[in-house]
Order: structure tokens, then C-alpha cells, then sequence
DNA sequence: TATGAATGAGATTTCATTCAT
DNA sequence: CATGAATGAAATCTCATTCAT
């Protein structure tokens, strides 16, 4: 019942947090150890390597970041609904699990040597939402991995400045707003007027 | 008339290739004397240290797009055509100077220890655009740094896409959907039947 | 009647095959649990430390080898048959128990610190033989260390290609030869012709 | 004309001496460096690893070797005198330079990963002397690489043991018998009393 | 300016040994 | 007796930087 955090986990822990901070490349395994309080030579028992530790922890928080998105999005039943949902769940794990969103979306994995391939599931996830409202016809046309892009470019880069400090607004009506502009963005332009 | 390239810039040149390629930690001296056709030594000749190197290889690409965008905004006047006039102006820089596209706006250079502060040119300028359509009533009434963030969000999270083969689509249509969306976000709603 | 093969066995034996293919130093306690099937903790139940493990083993084999060419002389009376006995003792004791063989002969416990005293008892019990025979008027009056030395290395270096298959001749051949070829250097040179 | 003695000569001289004394495994490269009074990040200057510079110490002396013999046999003509010519010679290079032969015939070296497949050049050569001899008739009909082994055994057996202080005989004398015991075994059994 | 061998501080990794369970 | 996670001292290796030429 309990977690019994064992000194596997605190090591994950303080690593996330260190290449997060300082980068992979830019963490030593002694910081990791000081943080974790174990000894340097710990580490080794768990990882063969300081790259496969970090392969870890990009798997893990990705595996994380996954559940906690589909749980997000149970109870939506409409196209709109699941695209609402996927950027408001987004946005949450950004703000709840800071550390482990800005893993997993910061270019920090980019020193990784490969990253596994099904690495981008949200990504898909997003692009199946969107093939889904272009079967219901409530989006329009666009190619999904275009619009897929544009979408997470929005939603990612509005994180980043948020964190920065560079948005004065507030974060519920950020979340609305983006989620307006990419409603914009997929809506079918039906209107008369246009 | 000619470049006559110097073991300066073949410095900078090799730099900029492998800092891409590898970011900045990742990439040693050895790699880039390598590279350029120098010895380690000569590196020092120019730069009192990596770090500075970097710092100027980001500087002068920071520049360069700088001054390219500026030179792609010379004909706009009305702000729907300087936001065209940006958003094509980065596809381009990014298509033909890809390497110093993607040092500019990839994270590589998180890994410098300061950045200039006026690190965000391109950013600022998009801000102002923004702005200044706000006050032409041309743009809705949006928090500028926020609508900067989803524009710029939009156009680098595609290219990325792009160049990784993602999108089928070609690059005159990628750009046009872009730009299209990008002005659907800024469009006032006066539509009727909205 | 049964060998109940303890731990301790299993690991005197893990030790040995593991010691001979990669050396004492190459090896590591890892490996020798691993091998033997229990856990690196148990080493120390039963040795102070893989220093004392390698001992037991050397010495263990020395042993083993020791009473294996004893029982080998058990039947022989004259200088020539003891002679005899000898070498054949080591080529068989080579092809039954390689492991243990090439452990006693190979260099590895050169690696050891502090080899016991009487770890050369088959040399002198070959120096003994030579004695003998020299005393009997049948060997020739060579210094009997010198003789021990060649006598030792024709047989040894002879196992040594055998093992590793460069010599075409059959196991039988090989040890009648090596046989003659050691009574022809300790062979009394009286023949009439000479 | 000079031999500008570099840091590398001095590396690969303090590594031979000390890999002899202690082995390769046992040798750290601290103790290198110390002893070729440079620093440790040098030797990776010269050497990719320690495994190679291991290698190289060993390849080097081992032509080295086999050119001290090649000298020592051009004057000799009959397959007698050439064998002759190649005992004297091993036994000469062990004493003018024991460091180089032990760590060419030490065991030393079967902590190297992988020898190059022309490890043994010498038992080459003396293999071609022993069919040479045989094909003029004069050494008996035996199968050469037994020979070969039984001889090269006599050799490097005798010359361990007079390192090791085990031989009181003077070092002439040991030439000379372990020259006439080798010819023995070569020698055509022609003899009418045998 | 240019070179490249050398440095040394520090990073990663290894491994015999200990110890709480 | 047995375990195996943890240790820490030491080994291997890396690399930005210096310096004599």
C-alpha cells in the first residue's frame, strides 16, 4: 500500500530534477548522487550508465505524462470535447508535474542517444482526435500531422512562456485561449460571411 | 567580392554544424578542430574559451536571421501583411540557412551560461506587429505575448515537424496553412453568425 | 559414496574455470557468483577475501595434481619407468582434469601474492627421480635442476599446443615421443659409435 | 641521428617494465604515468586504452625479438647450425634484454583480449629449420610442430628457472647442454647398437 | 598566428567488501 | 548460513585549456 521510496526511486527523482535543471550532458553522476543521498557507485546497480539512467527517466515521465492524458480524456465524447481535454490536460500535468512535463517536452532528450520510437504517444493521441472530427466532419480537412504540429506548437510554447514569466495573463484564461485559437484553427469555415 | 574564408570562420562554421548535431556539451574541441582543419590550439587563437565560442556562434546566427526578417518586412505596411511577411520570412530562413535556423530556436543554446538580453529580437518583433494591428483594430484585442507565443509556437513546431519528415504536404501549402491559421487566431470575431 | 556438492563447492569450481579463461584479476566476485549460482555475499561466508578464494583454489589443485602423479609412480621401480610414469602422469592429468591442469601450470598465480613455500613439489619430485637414476648410473650426470627445467618444459609447452591444436599427431604418439625424447637428454651417451 | 627520446618511448618503456613486473591488469595507469614522469591523461594521447598500449608493448617487443634472431641465424648454412644459432639466440635476447623477452614469452600476455594471428614468428622459424633439416636428411623424420614445442619448452622452461636462481650451472654451460639435448631429439637414430 | 603535445582537474565506471535483514 | 543492496576507494578515461616551439 505504502511506497516503500527506495533508493531506485529517490535516484530517478534526483535526476529528473538535475537534467532538468542542468541538462544531461551538464549533470555529473556525483550531483545526482549528493541529491539522492547515495553513493556515486549506487547508481551503477541500478543503470549500467548514466545514459540508460536517463533513458529511464524520460520513459517514465512519457509513460506518466500518457496516463495521466488519457485519464484526462475519459469522459469526453465529442471531437471538440476530446481537443478541449487534450489541451487542458496538457497545460494540468505542465502545472502539476512541472518537472516531469519539462522533461519530456524540453529538448533536454535531444542528448539522448535514441529515443524509442513510439516515444511521441501524445502526438499520435492528438492526431487521432483530430482524423476522428474530420471523419464527423466537424473539422475541416487540414492534414492531421500539420494541424497536429501546430497545435502542440501553440499549447508547448505557451508553457514555455508562462514558466518564463513572459505572460501576464491568467493561467485560466490562457488555457481558454488556446483553446479557442485551436478550435479556430480546425474549425470547418461554413460561415456565410467569410 | 568573394568570402575568403578564414580559419576563423571555418571555426565558426564547424562550430555551429557540430553544436547542432550534438549541442554544445556534447560537442568537444577535438570535434571541432577536427572539423574545421585546425589544430585545438588555434581555437584559443580566436576565442578565449568553448564557451565564448558558442556565445558567438549564437549571436552571429541570432543576427543574421535577424537582419533577414528584416529585410522580408521591408515591403509590408498593413499588419495582416507583416504577419505573412514574418511567418514566411522564418520558413525561409529556416529552408535556406537550416543549420543556423535551428541553432537559433533549437534549446542548445539553454546549455550557454548567459544569454544577451536581447536575445528575443525575432519575438519583440512579432509583439510589435501584433501590437500595432491591435491598434488598428485589425487584430482582436489578445494579450500580445501570449498570441506571440501560439504564433510562434505554430511556425517552429511545424518546421521541426517538417524536417523530420512528418508532414506530406508540401512546403508552399505548409507555409500557406500556417499563415492562414496564424490570422484565424488574430481575426477579430465580427461575424455574424458566430 | 555421492559428491554433495555444496556451495562451497560450486564456488571452488566456479572460481577455477573462471580464474583460468580470464586470469584472477580479470575476474571478478560478480562473475564467480553469478557462476556458481549464489550471491556475491556468500564468497565471504567462506573466504576472507578473493585473494584467499584464489589461494584455496591453487592450492586445492596443486594438491589433487600432487596425489594423482603420486598414485601414477605407485607401480614403478627403475629411474626409467619412474621417469616414464612421471610424464605420462602429467599428459593424463592434462587431458582428465584440464582445468585444474592448466591452473597449476598456467601463469595466472603469478597473480597470487604469496605462493606457499613447497608449491613446486612435482618439480622436486622430478629432480628426485633424476637423482636417482644419476645414482643408479643410468642417467647421465647432468645438474639435475637443469635437467628438471627441460624435461618439465618439453612436457608442458608440448599440452600447451596440443591444447590448442596445433600439433596433428595423436595423444598416444605425442607422449611416446616426448617420452623418448626426455630418456634420449638424460640417456648415458656410452654407445660404441660415438 | 639521435633518438629524441619522446614521452611515448618513455610511456611504452615504464609500461613494459611495469606490466612485467605486475601484469597488465595489476598495472594502473597511475603507475605509468609516475613512472614515465608524465601525466595520466598523456598515455590516452598515445594510446586510445590502456588494453591497446598493452598491445602495442607487446607487438613491439615481439619484432623485436624476431629481428634479434634473424641476425643472429644469416651466417648460419646447415640446419644444425642454424638451430644452434636459434637457441643461442633466444637464450642471448633473454639476457641482454630480459625485460622485453619475459613480457614476450610471460604469460603476461593472455590478459590481452586478442593477439594478432602472427603472434608466433619465432616458432615459425624454427619450425622451417626443423622440415629444412629434415628434408636434407639429417634431422629425423618427427612431426615438426611437436618438435617445435618440445624445443621452444626446453628453452623458455630453462630460462625461467636460471632467473629464478634455480640453476647453478654457469650460463655457457646451460647453452651448451640445452643445444646438445635439443640436437638429440633432432638427431637421426642411426646408431647400430640402439 | 598556428601548432599539437602535454596537462590536470574532474567525470564516469568498476568492484571487493560490508552489513542489515 | 545466505542474501543483495549499498558503499567508497580507486581505476579508467575525457577534455578544455596551456605553452613551448
Amino acid at each position: 500500500m505504502s511506497k516503500p521510496i527506495t533508493k531506485k526511486d529517490e535516484l530517478l527523482n534526483a535526476a529528473l530534477a538535475l537534467f532538468m535543471k542542468q541538462g544531461i550532458k551538464g549533470t555529473t553522476t556525483r550531483d545526482i548522487a549528493l541529491r539522492a543521498g547515495i553513493s556515486e557507485g549506487t547508481i551503477y546497480r541500478h543503470f549500467a550508465s548514466k545514459e540508460e539512467l536517463a533513458q529511464e527517466v524520460f520513459r517514465q515521465n512519457l509513460e506518466l505524462f500518457w496516463r495521466f492524458l488519457r485519464r484526462e480524456l475519459r469522459n469526453s465524447s465529442t471531437p471538440e470535447d476530446m481537443l478541449e481535454a487534450f489541451i487542458r490536460g496538457v497545460f494540468e500535468f505542465a502545472r502539476k508535474h512541472h518537472r516531469r512535463y519539462s522533461f519530456v517536452f524540453s529538448a533536454h532528450h535531444t542528448e539522448l542517444r535514441r529515443l524509442s520510437r513510439n516515444k511521441m504517444k501524445p502526438k499520435q493521441m492528438l492526431a487521432k482526435i483530430l482524423r476522428l472530427g474530420q471523419a464527423q466532419g466537424r473539422f475541416r480537412p487540414i492534414d492531421t500531422n500539420l494541424a497536429a504540429a501546430m497545435i502542440l506548437g501553440m499549447i508547448t510554447q505557451t508553457i514555455f512562456y508562462m514558466r518564463n514569466g513572459l505572460i501576464k495573463v491568467s493561467y485560466d484564461e490562457v488555457v481558454a485561449e488556446v483553446t479557442r485559437s485551436c478550435l479556430s484553427v480546425m474549425r470547418t469555415e461554413t460561415l456565410a460571411g467569410q
